[in-house]
DNA sequence: AGTCGCATGGTACGATGTACGAGTCAATCG
DNA sequence: CGATTGACTCGTACATCGTACCATGCGACT
């Protein structure tokens, strides 16, 4: 009937039974599979960016034909889940009852700016796309973290999203500044011609400001400091 | 030659000169112009969403061709700019050297979250556009009140974009979740399946709190307090 | 009357997401 | 053994999109 495999989709492969690689090792493309179509979706993506990943694309980076993919894959929503969700993985210390519960915190919600960074993309597709696994993981984690630091239940999901919200506006912008001044001139150009309007931003060189990181990270302990002198 | 009128968006209309509107007043539709494709354009962002906006549908609802459109606007992502940046207008006490700084800032930045939630698609418009001139009016009140506050020169930059980001994600993110737990039911039970997996989350009730504008302004006040700490 | 700039919009093209259904091949069953 | 089934692949086709190109209309000025 050609159900289309719907919810289940824990057929993993047909292999892990008869002989091993039955035949075409290294001949061609190995079969089609969800992971390969996320990661090669990856690849589109860091390359070409959002509106550079199509179906047709997609499927001849991986020499299948187009219509193969949604044997895998719903949509190409589905795809821009999968392939977000899959960068946003995080193998950090899961397990760690250190005291350092304020270093915990960086170094993750760091991580997490950083994998984002490094597929810029993802920063703006994020506020389209549900949560997957991998982002609730780092809720968990955060939540886990600063209960164990002693913040008072009332104030734990405040503190949760206050963190959220500062990483994933960070984030967004970051990435979305760095592809708008590629062009130096313009910035500068358009820098200067705005300076009239908006003195104060020209006076503090606000837009041309660019040590996010260091912003990131000081602006990051500022909330901290915000959230810790409650607990 | 149809130079497409570029740079020089100044021709503000052939009126104001001779008579005043010649012909058909009140028969169909009144003339295109940058500001009612605009307006037309957050009309139906409103009603049916990013994925809603088409040209030929813009169109449509101005009674016009579909081309016609293109005399006043670059392309679609024009469209797109100039209505996501017509949506963040702020007419707050732009001169007040009132003692409140603080309350100013909270003032604005309410503002502009709750402008943002009366257009959802703008919070998942914005990280993809320029910055508009709006946008950039209210980066300069708020370095102006922050400057004027006494925050050192060395600080602004950080803590302006703190409060950026801050109203970014937290804006971006409620927009999302309104939107994607329309079915309280289905909420529900992804939440419970999930318990196992994330039982912080669980236990906190993350996922089902939804008294957003207080968790937006406690954790604004969080942010607050952890600025001015320092200066 | 002729010219020119602003403004409108019809037609057409290339690209996209994906529905449909026909095809292949291995495993299973009678 | 042949028949059946189910997992998987993919060519064709279609509706819809943004917009390039070009013909046209219209008021004002020469």
């Amino acid at each position: 009937m050609a159900a289309k495999r719907s919810g289940a989709r824990s057929t993993r492969s047909q292999r892990t039974s008869g002989r091993l690689q039955p035949v075409q090792e290294s001949r061609s493309e190995p079969p089609l599979s969800r992971e390969r179509i996320v990661a090669t979706a990856v690849e589109l993506l860091d390359a070409q960016g959002v509106d550079g990943l199509t179906m047709r694309r997609l499927a001849d980076r991986l020499g299948s034909g187009v219509m193969s993919l949604y044997w895998h894959v719903d949509n190409k929503e589905d795809v821009f889940d999968l392939a977000l969700d899959s960068v946003l993985e995080y193998r950090g210390p899961q397990m760690v009852e250190s005291r350092d519960w304020r270093g915990q915190v960086v170094h993750m919600l760091e991580d997490w700016r950083a994998s984002m960074l490094r597929h810029p993309w993802s920063a703006s597709l994020l506020p389209r796309r549900a949560l997957g696994p991998n982002i609730l993981g780092r809720l968990e984690l955060l939540s886990k973290t600063l209960s164990r630091a002693g913040v008072a239940d009332a104030d734990l999901n405040v503190a949760i999203w206050s963190l959220w919200n500062y990483v994933m506006g960070a984030t967004i912008s970051r990435a979305n500044f760095d592809l708008s001044d590629d062009g130096r001139a313009a910035t500068q150009q358009r820098h200067t011609r705005l300076s009239e309007r908006y003195p104060t931003i020209e006076r503090s060189r606000l837009l041309l400001d660019n040590d996010w990181d260091g912003a990131f990270r000081k602006g990051l302990g500022f909330l901290l400091d915000g959230l810790s002198s409650r607990g």
